[in-house]
DNA sequence: AGTCGTTATATTTACAAAGATATAACGCTT
DNA sequence: AAGCGTTATATCTTTGTAAATATAACGACT
């Protein structure tokens, strides 16, 4: 039997935080479907959570992370910034860099 | 205002966590108190919530991480192991070095 | 004008995690 | 043998978080 490690990153902005993989995934998930309600579902998540997170990140961010419209065709819609997109990246990208690492460290180490 | 970027990490056996942050520091506690609800009194937590934390940990270790008396001299207590000590060392050593790592990793990014 | 699917928000309900409380067993010490 | 402080464990209560429910506003489209 082995030990493995795992971990959990998130970024901060004055003292709350700003994004964690859960936000990261909604992010994602928004991007994917041009839609919050259909991104809390397709996360099994309820409208009123993704709503809440989105708006804690907007709040924080230095730009806003999404956009959205209310009515119209379709009844309205999110749509990720740029911004939004590049925080996405730079998180996934340090995450997987952090994965490796730990993974690394671990190996080094005999427990 | 600069983003910060922050992590916790875990070893886990078996798919089933073994140690993360707070294990290390009631285990840390009981190695400084040499008893089990002083070291609960001294983080505030429940002597039953650090007993079952501690028998999580003992029965996913290879080795048990602390050894314990009941009755005698003092009503009993409870000591690290040494292999409890080398899993509070390779913990603490992984998790400074994470740190230092997401720091650079951050810096290296402009968001 | 009415319908539709969405964003936005408040209020209530349910539940799981944490905490409090109680009790037994143990073996030095006096 | 009685007391003390500890480990070990079960049960009940509380509480804080998540989920469910309800409602309003909006604008394109039919």
């Amino acid at each position: 039997m082995r030990y493995t490690i795992k971990s959990r990153i998130w970024i901060e902005a004055d003292g709350h935080i700003l994004l964690g993989e859960g936000r990261i995934s909604l992010l994602k998930a928004i991007g994917q479907t041009g839609s919050l309600s259909k991104a809390a579902k397709s996360l099994n998540m309820s409208y009123k959570k993704a709503w809440s997170l989105i708006d804690a990140v907007n709040a924080r961010a230095k730009t806003p992370v999404i956009t959205t419209s209310i009515g119209g065709k379709g009844g309205g819609g999110a749509e990720l910034t740029d911004y939004g997109k590049s925080l996405i990246n730079a998180f996934e990208t340090i995450n997987k860099n952090c994965w490796k690492f730990l993974d690394k460290q671990i190996a080094e180490t005999q427990l």
